[in-house]
DNA sequence: TCCATTCATCGACTAAACTAGATCAATGGA
DNA sequence: TCCATTGATCTAGTTTAGTCGATGAATGGA
């Protein structure tokens, strides 16, 4: 049974946050470093411009790869953690090994305050 | 230890191949579907145009995700299936949980005559 | 050889995205 | 209250990407 247009311009938007290289290193930052991190950490560590930076974070926030909460004068982001242990291989979805009506409807589906 | 620039470009490519619906569409049309098919089929199956299918084909081709050979005067295409079998969980190799020299340097690593 | 079929490529148009400087808002300390 | 710090938002400029009609190339049959 085909995806509709719909399940696929979904999927497709999980795949598109994760299309730039600067956020995929934001990612790949995030994780490594294990916990969360300031703006100013991040656009140091990365070379990158507070705008940039603040841009990308939105993408991957708003898709629900990151989560964020403010501290002081700063705002920490971090990984959401149900979206790293529990996304699934996003290709499965595509390619039919999972059944879409078991597959979660945005990667950070599982409760957990934005 | 932290990806390098190189390294997140050529992610961020892989999942831009992934970033538009109507690749998704194709992908899973394709995968789901078992076997390979013509352009036309393509076409009339998610009622595309024919520039626009092409297009969509090559960017896929491309980046590995698609095979195809002429048979006649149609050209049909495939799904890898070093790409389907064995992609890692794309996901892991962002988040640091697979080793970046032990990873594909292209989503259809495996040699296979393109 | 001539023609029909099937796709790939080209060119133009439009929309979306990335970057970056400038400005605005929230917070907390003096 | 005033100001410094931090980061989000705004706006502009440039690039990239998706769509689609038109054209070109490869194949095979008549």
């Amino acid at each position: 049974m085909p995806l509709t247009d719909d399940e696929a311009t979904l999927f497709a938007s999980w795949f598109h946050a994760l299309s730039d290289p600067t956020r995929i290193r934001i990612l790949n930052l995030l994780s490594t470093t294990g916990d969360e991190l300031g703006v100013g950490t991040i656009v140091d560590t990365l070379a990158l411009r507070q705008s940039t930076a603040s841009h990308h974070l939105k993408v991957l926030h708003d898709v629900g790869f990151l989560r964020r909460r403010r501290h002081g004068t700063s705002v920490l982001y971090r990984v959401n953690a149900n979206c790293l242990e529990r996304f699934p291989s996003a290709a499965d979805l595509v390619m039919g090994r999972l059944r879409v009506d078991a597959a979660p409807t945005a990667p950070g589906w599982v409760a957990e305050p934005a």
